[in-house]
DNA sequence: AACTATTACTTTAACGATTTAGTTTGCATT
DNA sequence: AATGCAAACTAAATCGTTAAAGTAATAGTT
């Protein structure tokens, strides 16, 4: 049995695919009936056959011929993470009750897949692409603006591309209502654990998290980790800030706060008394811990929610601007007034 | 600047699109030389020009005319969740890495937005779809057999559904596993709370803690809560268990899970002396949690790996398997020995 | 020299829709 | 009876590619 396309209908019916084409495509009166040039009677028996054989137009024909595609396409580094996944959950449902579908790729961090499954979604033609760069891709993006594709960056930045649509959380003001919390909180020795990565949101938290400590004339300090072998680095920092006497650390990114919070747990220190813990990123286990956790939400419904739109902007011709999502923290437990 | 087509590229160097078509479709020798009837010489010549103009051959245009689409579509209740966002990522790395794309939809458990899913990739006429089906989804599940579209059910089964293929996770093996650890680990008073979702991967967990308990002259108990009120009802059967004096709970699914966890931990009860808790699905939290919590879980890298071979091995001409995933079982110290 | 094979191409026809530009028919108008 | 016009359709071109079939030129064989 194969598919049934148009000319099989119009063959059926004795009319021309044109007729058939024009009914299925109209728009629907109050009373149902297609709102085209086409007598009622034909139209309905169209309708109803249509109906009756499942027909499902080749929206790859459609497309080819009208230049529609409904298709977007959204590359994350890593659809599991909770902040991108549920972001891409956003963009999909809004998506979909405008007629879109979405292609999703994952990029694993690596600027070469990222070129392969942008290649990818340009060869079917994607309306828009919203994206979360990865260290590398700059020049890979560039090449999809000047194909006059929409492009949306969300979650990381890349300074240097113009003409794109960008949707980040502010880092800057989520780090400064971290540390300012914490010194409110009675804290003094307040202490980062960070990574090595090339992504610009992280050195925007670190470098908020110094100005802030600066600002209270205490002394920032940041461990830096290895992305590569992040779990044993995490572990050897969190033993020696206990061995220092650090008060409070924090952690400005999901996996290192997840290794830090198991590393301290092990190193059975208890939370906050021995050493209290502010987490960026937010994680549905945070509030069922035992002291709850403190964190940053990245907001990825927000972003996801204003991604798509400014990429539905873009389609429409606009240009790309800039939107700033205002952090929300949760204090929790863990970070305890002294 | 409009897209660089075949058309272009043959134009440009005064050949026909067939000859372009040939060049860059050609596997390639050792020496990077395309493996055609076409001339070195003009073949190279094609290729330099498709590199400097960017030519990004339209899968659209290509797709329509050899029938072949390159593309799956995969359908969760919620791509947010960790079980299925994992088994996605999957499924995306492996279909990345044989070419295929990959469109995701969330049915948010509704059969409705299912159906129009599906209607749409059937409309991309996608080489393949992996589902997580809702309640209520057979008959339109049932048309996409019917289209001849290689179907590949997961986690959760539809059994009157024929012609598919199907990979879960054995749910009847790991709570019967549950059980036995608990038993074993000198618990008497087991009780569950789960959910009056039409979900057979539930009924199956149900079921299998039932018959467990039976076969041990253990009286088994189930406390149901609706999936709308689902929070403050497992509060209320956490609380009642407490008073009843249960040691043990087992949540036999993540949202479940996490709503216990919460409530038992409001309550202020110490896990496992007052209650231990066996979870079903994991969370990135559970072994970072104080105490660990033991958990089932869903291995959805495996579900989806596997999920993926068949997949490729039905649009091979295969016909539908079953696989049964052998369950994950940690032990935390939420169910240590009595 | 005549014939066959091979190489390196080209021409034409799809694929399944949409779109543009008609065409036919009937009816009212003058 | 000729004209205009709306209603209800159709024919043909087109989107960008691939596939099947064909051709022209050269080389090799006997």
């Amino acid at each position: 049995m194969g598919k049934v396309t148009l000319k099989d209908l119009a063959k059926e019916l004795g009319v021309s695919t044109t007729l058939v084409s024009r009914v299925l495509n109209a728009p629907r009166r109050e009373d149902g009936t297609p709102d085209c040039d086409i007598s009622k009677d034909t139209a309905m028996k169209v309708l109803e056959l249509a109906q009756r054989l499942n027909y499902k137009p080749s929206r790859i024909a459609a497309g080819l011929r009208s230049g529609k595609r409904y298709l977007l396409g959204v590359i994350t580094p890593d659809i599991s993470n909770y902040a991108f996944s549920e972001a891409g959950r956003y963009i999909e449902e809004l998506a979909h009750n405008d007629g879109y579908s979405v292609m999703f790729g994952s990029s694993a961090e690596s600027p070469k897949r990222m070129e392969e499954l942008l290649d990818i979604f340009a060869g079917h033609e994607v309306d828009g692409i919203i994206v979360t760069p990865c260290a590398g891709s700059e020049e890979i993006l560039r090449k999809i603006v000047r194909q006059n594709i929409p492009l949306v960056l969300i979650n990381r930045d890349v300074p240097a591309l113009e003409g794109v649509g960008r949707v980040f959380l502010d880092n800057i003001g989520s780090m400064r209502q971290v540390v300012e919390h914490l010194v409110n909180g009675g804290y003094r020795k307040i202490e980062m654990i960070s990574e090595n990565m090339d992504v610009l949101s992280l050195r925007d938290r670190e470098n908020s998290y110094s100005k802030t400590m600066l600002s209270f004339g205490l002394e920032p300090h940041i461990y830096m980790v290895d992305s590569d072998t992040q779990e044993a680095q995490t572990r050897n920092a969190v033993l020696e800030a206990a061995r220092k006497g650090t008060e409070a650390l924090i952690t400005p990114r999901i996996r290192l706060s997840l290794n830090s919070l198991k590393a301290i747990m092990d190193a059975g220190l208890s939370i906050p008394e021995d050493m209290a813990l502010f987490c960026h990123d937010e994680s549905p286990a945070w509030t069922t811990h035992s002291p709850s956790i403190s964190y940053v939400s990245q907001c990825s419904d927000q972003v996801g929610t204003e991604a798509y739109r400014m990429l539905r902007r873009m389609m429409g011709g606009s240009p790309g601007e800039q939107i700033l999502i205002a952090p929300k923290l949760f204090f929790g437990d863990s970070t305890r007034r002294k």
